[in-house]
DNA sequence: TGTAAATATTTCGAATTCGAAATATAATTA
DNA sequence: TAATTATATTTCGAATTCGAAATATTTACA
């Protein structure tokens, strides 16, 4: 192909689905960066700062903010490590937990209505496809 | 499939190439929004601010705010229509003709250089998954 | 035709996001 | 082991983004 098509259909996908997400979590007072968060540690249980960055693909300096905002809002526990005193370590806290027991199967069910416009074989296709162009940019990135 | 695992990497792929446009675009002295507007009317020429944002996906609030700065560098006109006097169309300026002219064949390359990873076929598949996610999602959110 | 509903755009204030530089600690290596 | 380099995290200031409300004009329709 010789156009830009598909970067085009990926980014309303992408938009799409961002906003769903977005105007699902903020009925729980959460935004997009917290929810994925929250996410990453109800799967994980104990992550470092640098842990759920990596998972999140946001930077450290929105990460900060970000992680500051769900300690505060008592979802997050966060403290030191003693393996590496650089580092912190991050929990869900019981409310934490809690929230996300709730949200969680809602949002998975939201988000598994609209992937199942796809049979199993066309998104075996589209996931294989997405992560081949997730690696390639992140190599040409550098 | 029963888990989310499509929308993560979709998600990442967004992000590896979002994080790409932007680096390359930054070169120039341009965010990835003022450039996707840039783009929309390199093809379409003259466009009306709900146009563009019909094309671009930004909340009108945002792109008042996009389309303001593009004035400022006189990369775009913006005059007031004749027909409906709501309304206001955008043109590119010479200047910003011939930035687009500069940059954008790179940018074409860059992201075809990434979509190349994937043979005809697959690029296809995965465009047409990615249209019926996109629509689906937009249904669902009303 | 006058009034109500719809549409296009901007304004506003607050929240979020970013990159770059700073800080603290750890790992490497000379 | 001291000095250097690498890594984890935060701070900072600026830019961007957002939704909600306001404004201006058009359309619908009673």
């Amino acid at each position: 192909m010789n156009n830009l098509k598909t970067i085009t259909v990926l980014f309303r996908a992408y938009n799409s689905l961002e906003k769903m997400i977005r105007d699902d979590v903020f009925q729980y007072g959460l935004n997009v960066s917290e929810f994925s968060v929250l996410e990453a540690l109800y799967h994980k249980e104990k992550l470092s700062v640098k842990g759920v960055i990596d998972k999140v693909l946001v930077p450290n300096s929105s990460m900060s903010y970000v992680i500051e905002n769900l300690v505060k809002k008592n979802y997050i526990s966060k403290n030191k490590s003693d393996i590496d005193k650089r580092s912190f370590y991050l929990q869900l806290t019981d409310v934490g937990k809690s929230i996300m027991d709730r949200i969680f199967p809602i949002h998975k069910k939201n988000m598994r209505s609209i992937l199942d416009v796809l049979d199993e074989k066309e998104e075996e296709v589209l996931q294989k496809a997405l992560i081949k162009i997730g690696k390639t940019s992140k190599i040409v990135k550098q």
